[in-house]
DNA sequence: GCCGATCTGGCACTGAGTGTCAATCAGGCA
DNA sequence: TGCCTGATTGACACTCAGTGCCAGATCGGC
């Protein structure tokens, strides 16, 4: 761990929380690139050496967790079918989550309210899905070079809408339910 | 149909073709909207009284047929339970498409390959999904006042992102295998 | 103490999208 | 026919996100 990386984390994480806080304060849309750089501290063009958007400032993390999911996913007994073994990987996953509820109630309204943010956050999903269709369609028995076996894809990306879907419904009813029971009936109403 | 809002309908027909010519022939991100005004005729500043963002002149009329599907949903017996209801409405509206193959093959190759094409499109299929769900709900028997009754959500969710994933497919294998086909063996996956 | 690699700020630029204003033009009315 | 109202248009200026470039500062190894 060399003194610039060091600085670097340093650096990342201050802007990281710095622009949360502005975001959570006066919204997303209303706070520029110019504010987050000159209440960090730092130059505009400095801000785009650890962000590509301001939409990775608030979802730059969902990449490693997409990551995470993938091992939990891999992890699964090789006796569990794909679908069960989803299930059991999102959950894992959301166990080890280290933030509140509450921060993340706040995150997810946000992210819910703002177009560009919710678009972001979709793909940042798509790419979840690109991470753990391999597993699936090997654990499916697919032909690797088959472009029109949809089974593994079709199983990925209905569990990560149920995902979305209890993740929305969580917001909306301010988190007085647990996220974890929403996303389970909404994968029992699609495959019970 | 007075003049005006007929010529409003022929330079909106007209942005519309010149814009499309030109994203088949030199891409969707490297076609500025300068370039778009341009060729049609008008000044910029006119272009966005007709489209509010570039991605519109593509996505436009996804309004419309979400519209469509609402429409052909609810005209579903109601004998069918939801699920069937919600696959058969989708089929009837890709019957009634008016584009050919090739023609939709090279928008939907266009609209998967760029990502902010992508993304508003899935913020289209979001609106689809706020459309069909009240109906779902309904046929469900959902308490309209309960937020946390997912299930008409992920039914509807997971119906389109069947659709997006059997396009996807359909896209990258170019057209080779019908689309009604994929879309079938992908809701098939997730039910059968 | 020197050298190369890396980080930083500043500047200029493109491109999307918005607000404003004066000019234009269709359509109704006297 | 001539006028008035309201919608449309083009032009200009502006904000903001994001990128390319360059010169200077800073760190690490030799």
């Amino acid at each position: 761990m060399t003194l610039w990386s060091r600085t670097r984390t340093a650096v990342y994480g201050e802007i990281t929380r710095t622009a949360m806080e502005l975001f959570l304060e006066r919204g997303f849309e209303a706070t520029t690139i110019d504010d987050i750089a000159a209440a960090a501290g730092i130059s505009r063009r400095s801000f785009f050496r650890y962000f590509g958007t301001k939409e990775d400032v608030v979802l730059g993390d969902l990449v490693a967790r997409g990551e995470l999911i993938r091992d939990a996913f891999e992890a699964r007994p090789e006796s569990e079918d794909p679908w069960t073994a989803l299930l059991g990987a999102l959950h894992s996953v959301k166990d080890a989550a280290d933030e509140t509820d509450a921060e993340m109630l706040k995150v997810f309204k946000m992210v819910h309210q703002t177009p560009s943010l919710r678009a972001r956050s979709i793909e940042k999903h798509l790419q979840w899905q690109a991470l753990l269709t391999p597993e699936v369609r090997r654990r499916l028995g697919a032909d690797p070079a088959d472009p029109f076996d949809v089974r593994a894809e079709a199983l990925v990306a209905t569990v990560l809408t149920c995902l979305d879907v209890a993740g929305e419904a969580w917001a909306r009813g301010d988190g007085a339910v647990p996220l974890e029971g929403l996303f389970d009936a909404a994968a029992a109403a699609v495959r019970g």
